[in-house]
RNA sequence: GGGAGAGUUCCCGAGUGGCCAAAGGGGGCAGACUGUAAAUCUGUUGUCAGUGACUUCGGUGGUUCGAAUCCACCCUCUCCCA
């Protein structure tokens, strides 16, 4: 259930109450896709780093260790040992990141598995039951994720084949949850809005989906290659016509930027691999802008990575510390960063709901979206 | 003392007359990364001038139209025999 407790022109702050936790909006949701985020981080990790919300994926978990072996585990909660609330991306990411290795019908996608190779089918009704079985709090429902840019005709047809299949998705989910011996007997279900970067398929698609009365809703096929501007543009042209009183959720966004810029157009939940990628990578966020520790200047800087910043990383190492770390390639490097990045998206978006407590989001936005972005 | 072998661009290491400023690693420098096939990938790495020139393959001479590559001597190192 969602609760508006204030709006900022579209910008909301709420709260998503779920059977494992309620969540304050705007958050960023930390993606651990295979049931740890990568760069030797647990679940007790992240609650310190003011996690929320945990992601894991579907087609992985399916993979390894198996989502029988999950359950039987007592779900993916109690497994990973995450004590919130556990959003599942449902596989349809994998149509459009395993392009190489899957083939798509109206039954569903049978995928190769990029670990042996082995042929495995998913539609629907399979990505649901899988789903059941991680007992993740939220599932999503599964669609394709169409690359940008998407011709007209291939991304309508695609359009109305991921609407046929989430109607297959909600009947799937009210039977599984129908059953008395489920892990999770009200598990969540959020629907997709696809449409690539054409205004009218995204809004129709909205409209449908609208209708069928989800838990969530959430606004997928973006930023996989168009323009920032695109993006923007059509979380604008879709908001309107999301359930006011659902919460919004705009997948796999984004940069600090991408979230004010989302959040000001009224969506309430992100989720990015990019702050532990990219700091697995020795690229940090920090409140001046992006550095890349690896770089020669920092060789002899005492400072921490951003003075700004009380995280684990900051309050005790200092650049000069993590370059050399990086350069050695020694694993607490990846750690160190990835406590950093990940602090630093959780508490932005901490600072977000606070603005928006205080009815000075705007400004906040204003004042943050030229300088979080930039290479310094 | 006798014998065998080796010295290549920051490092290791290929190259044994022209297609060599010199393979391939490593290291260095920089870039990319958006519901994670990512501890990955890309570019660059003698100097100067932007399609060319110049300096370079232990040293010094030499052979040749042309040498990192062939010859002579020298220097250094490794191994074996005494």
């Amino acid at each position: 259930m969602f609760t508006l407790l204030k709006k900022e022109g579209s910008a909301r702050r709420g709260e998503f109450a779920t059977p494992h936790g309620t969540v304050q909006t705007p958050c960023f949701m930390n993606v651990a896709t295979c049931g740890a985020i990568k760069g030797a981080l647990d679940a007790y990790d992240l609650k310190e780093l003011g996690c929320q919300i945990q992601l894991c994926n579907t087609y992985h978990l399916h993979l390894r260790p198996g989502d029988e072996l999950v359950r039987q585990m007592g779900g993916i909660r109690q497994f990973t040992g995450f004590s919130g609330p556990v959003l599942t991306d449902s596989g349809g990411f994998q149509v459009f990141s395993l392009a190489k290795l899957r083939d798509i019908r109206e039954e569903g996608v049978t995928f190769r598995s990029h670990i042996d190779g082995h042929s495995i089918f998913m539609g629907p009704e399979e990505s649901m039951r899988i789903q059941s079985n991680l007992a993740s709090t939220i599932a999503m429902a599964f669609d394709e994720c169409v690359e940008n840019p998407a011709p007209r005709a291939y991304a309508e047809r695609s359009c109305r084949r991921t609407e046929r299949w989430l109607l297959r998705c909600k009947d799937e989910m009210e039977r599984l949850n129908a059953k008395c011996d489920t892990l999770n007997p009200k598990q969540m279900l959020f629907g997709i809005n696809q449409g690539s970067i054409y205004d009218d398929l995204r809004v129709e698609n909205m409209q449908k989906i609208a209708e069928l009365d989800l838990d969530g809703y959430a606004i997928g096929g973006l930023a996989v290659g168009e323009p920032a501007e695109d993006m923007y543009r059509i979380i604008s042209a879709v908001e309107p016509f999301a359930p006011a009183d659902k919460p919004r959720y705009l997948m796999g966004v984004g940069t600090p930027v991408n979230i004010l810029e989302g959040v000001w157009r009224g969506v309430d939940l992100f989720d990015c691999v990019m702050p532990a990628r990219n700091a697995r990578h020795g690229h940090l966020f920090t409140s001046r802008g992006i550095i890349n520790i690896n770089n020669a200047k920092y060789e002899t800087d005492e400072a921490p990575v951003d003075e700004a910043c009380s995280c684990p990383t900051c309050r005790r190492h200092s650049r000069a510390y993590l370059r050399h770390l990086f350069k050695a390639k020694e694993m607490l490097a990846m750690r160190l960063a990835v406590i950093h990045n990940l602090w630093f998206y959780n508490h932005l978006l901490a600072d977000i709901r606070c603005a928006l407590d205080e009815g000075r989001y705007e400004a906040f936005y204003r004042e943050k979206r030229d300088i979080l972005d930039r290479r310094i």
